[in-house]
DNA sequence: ACAGACATGTAAGAAGTTACATGATTCA
DNA sequence: TGAATCATGTAACTTCTTACATGTCTGT
């Protein structure tokens, strides 16, 4: 292990302990399963793929059905190490978010109500797509991979955006509370009259 | 608006809107806030900085008190007005998430039981240790800003990690669940003699 | 005198995205 | 025949991190 690998270098090893795949397999899967919590390009994938073959850790053979150009690559001895050595490590691990629509919510002093709304609105949506996709397509299909884990990760991104889904329920309510609140006391032709 | 601002531009921007600010009062703030969402280093900053003057959506001077080397930057009217399009815009926002910890779950099938143990106890600390500093250390400063949005965005964040630290607990117990019954199985000297 | 915070910046390179180019195969 | 999918790849670019260099001021 001369080099530190990269991230989409320990997707790619992972991907491949369960079986040979191409770069485009690789890229396929990526989208359907831990591209909730790392995502890969075609940019990234196959000079990678390159760079772990040229390495030892993986092996690429021309292969596949059919005359379609395809190399499929599998784990070497010393992949499969590499794999396993980053599996028992504790190091500290990444963890970061990139949330635009939080973002823009946190600067939402500076807009207007209604485009406070919209953002958050947006942002449910967004989630409650993600919520959705997770539970009736990445689910399914987590369940008939081999492994429980893959599973395990699917069912906690479901879980996940459909807590990100009431939360923005939640803040909505809160700030159509606050506004409202705002808005009866500038007007005062509401039934302030009651009050003793 | 000649071309698109990144991210960090808009961190800048927004930051700048309720004052002016030095590029390593940015860092710090961004440091105990947006961080949690959009994160910034100075190798991103002071450039940026430098961007946005020489667009003339940032206005920079000399300033602060003492001799020490300081410049406060304020937005200029092109600036106020480049934050607030984008705050009013409703394109598709960046969402992404990188958690080396799920990706570890992820594969957690290549790995020893207790790797997978320790790796969702790392996993635990590091929510917990966020949820603490953003209960303890973010909010009552959030509370102090002026604006209701980065207190908003504070306790969100501290009940998102709160939510993380309760889903490792229930993953840990899931998993030590699987682990007995599959332990059960395979040691016959347990008390299996009791059944008829 | 020295540690630690304040303050600004750059250079190198890693990491990642986007857009494009290319061509085979499958299926309607 | 033409659209969609399979399949591989690269070039140019942006973004971001890391490590370093430099110096001031404050408090002990």
């Amino acid at each position: 292990m001369e080099r530190k690998l990269s991230h989409t270098a320990l997707v790619i090893l992972g991907l491949l302990s369960s079986g040979t795949k191409s770069g485009y397999d690789i890229k396929r899967i990526v989208d359907r399963s831990t591209r909730f919590f790392w995502s890969a390009s075609y940019g990234q994938i196959y000079p990678e793929l390159r760079g772990l073959t040229e390495r030892g850790l993986v092996r690429g053979e021309p292969g596949g059905q059919g005359g379609r150009a395809r190399t499929v690559h599998e784990l070497t001895r010393a992949g499969r190490e590499a794999l396993e050595s980053w599996l028992h490590a504790d190091d500290e691990f990444v963890h970061e978010i990139r949330d635009e629509g939080m973002l823009k919510l946190f600067f939402a002093d500076a807009a207007d109500p209604e485009a406070r709304l919209a953002n958050l609105a947006a942002m449910r949506r967004r989630y409650d797509a993600l919520a959705r996709r997770l539970r009736d397509e990445i689910e399914p299909l987590a369940a008939e991979s081999p492994g429980a884990f893959p599973l395990l990760t699917a069912r906690f991104g479901a879980e996940y955006y459909e807590w990100l889904v009431d939360w923005c329920d939640r803040a909505e309510a809160e700030l159509r509370a606050a506004s409202s609140k705002r808005t009866r006391r500038a007007r005062p032709s509401s039934p302030t009259t009651l009050e003793p």
